[in-house]
DNA sequence: GATTAAGATGAGCTATGACTCGACTTAGCT
DNA sequence: AGCTAAGTCGAGTCATAGCTCATCTTAATC
C-alpha cells in the first residue's frame, strides 16, 4: 500500500476518483475555513465535500497538512493578484483588495497569521514578499510612498489591518477611513 | 445553598478563604491567559492558583465568566493608564504602551478582540472609548492629529496594530517603524 | 467547643475533535 | 469478465476540555 502523499510527492498518478475527491476536499475546506475559521472541524469539511472522514485523512494525513494546502493556494493567488497590479498605486490597490477579502473570509486572516508559525511555508511566503517588494518599489519610484519605508513594515501593516478587519463592526466607511490613515502614513509628507 | 455569584452580585460577604481563592484564581488566570492565550485550559488556571478545578467553577460558573472578569480588570487598567496621559502626544504614547504590552501578553490582544464579541462588556469598552476620545481631542487640539480623523478609525488602528504585534518576528525596530507609519498617517499633512 | 452552612475537593460525566484501521468498493488493466 | 491494488468508508479510539456533584473541610457564629 503506497504511503500517504504529501503535497510535493510525484508518485504514480492518482486514480480518477481520488483526483475528484481531492479537489472536492480542497474546495470544501476552503469555504468551510473561510466561514468558520481555521478551527472548524475536519468532519465538517468531509461532510461538505461529500466524502467520509477517512478519505480526508488519506489525502491530508493531518489537519495541518490540509490547512497548509489551502494556504499554499491562497498565497499563490495573492502572488498572482499582486503580479497583475502595476504602477504607483498598485500597492494601495493590493491593500484594499486584501482587506476586502479578509472581511469576508476568516481563513484569509487566520491562515496568513499562521503562515509563518505552525504551518511551514517559507517559500510561498517568500514569493509573496517578493511580489510585494516589487509593488513597493514601483510605488516609491512613482513617488506614492516615502523612500525610507521598508518591506517589513509594509507586511506588518498588511497583516495588522487584515487582523483588524475581522472585527464585526467595521462598516464600509470605517474600513476606508482606516486604510486612508495608513495610506497617508506611507505617502511622502508634503503635497 | 447560595447560587453562584456573577460579577456584579452583592450578596452576603464572601468567607475569608473564598476571598483569598478568588484573588488567587484571578491572578493565575491573568498570567496563564497572558502566556498561553485565551484557550488555555481552566485546569491550568486551577493548577497555578493552587486550588481544585471545582473551586474555579464555583467562582466563575463558565470559562467565559472568568475571561470576562480578567477583561474587565484589563480594560479598567487601560482606562486608568489613558487617564494619566496628557497633552498632544498622549495618544501616541498610549499606542506605544499598548503595543508593547500586546507583544508580551497574548491575552491583551485576544481579549481585546473578543471584548465586543463573545464577552459582553459594553460599558467597560465604552469607558475605554471615552478615555481614548479624550486623548484624541487633546491631540487634535494640539495639532498632533488631523482634525478629520475620528475615534472609530483610531480604535480600529489600535486593535489592528495590537493584533499584528502578536506575530513572532517583530523585532524592536520593526515595531517602532510600523507605529511610525501610522503616526505619520494621523499627523497633519504639512510640517 | 458545638453547630452549620459556605466553601473546597476531585473523580467523573459529556462533548468534541483529531486520527486509525479493518472491511468493503471500484478504477485500471489485461 | 476477472484480478488486484488503490481508494473509500465509518465505527471506534484516544485525548482534551468544559463542567457537575456527592462528599469532605472549615470559617463564622453562639
Amino acid at each position: 500500500m503506497p504511503e500517504h502523499r504529501p503535497s510535493g510527492d510525484d508518485g504514480p498518478p492518482l486514480r480518477a476518483d481520488a483526483q475528484r475527491n481531492r479537489a472536492r476536499i480542497l474546495n470544501a475546506a476552503e469555504t468551510v475555513f473561510a466561514e468558520l475559521g481555521a478551527n472548524a472541524s475536519t468532519e465538517e469539511v468531509a461532510r461538505r465535500a461529500g466524502v467520509a472522514i477517512g478519505t480526508v485523512f488519506r489525502h491530508f494525513p493531518t489537519k495541518n497538512d490540509l490547512l497548509a494546502a489551502i494556504m499554499k493556494q491562497l498565497l499563490a493567488r495573492l502572488v498572482a493578484e499582486a503580479g497583475e497590479l502595476n504602477g504607483p498605486a498598485g500597492l494601495f490597490e493590493f491593500f484594499e483588495r486584501l482587506v476586502a477579502q479578509a472581511a469576508e473570509k476568516r481563513s484569509v486572516v487566520e491562515l496568513l497569521a499562521r503562515a509563518g508559525m505552525d504551518l511551514r511555508l517559507p517559500d510561498a511566503v517568500g514569493r509573496l514578499e517578493q511580489a510585494l517588494g516589487g509593488l513597493l518599489a514601483q510605488a516609491q519610484a512613482g513617488g506614492t510612498v516615502r523612500p525610507e519605508v521598508a518591506l517589513p513594515e509594509v507586511m506588518a501593516l498588511l497583516i495588522s489591518v487584515c487582523q483588524g478587519a475581522l472585527h464585526g463592526g467595521w462598516e464600509e466607511g470605517l474600513q476606508k477611513r482606516t486604510l486612508g490613515v495608513i495610506f497617508a502614513g506611507l505617502r511622502p509628507a508634503a503635497g
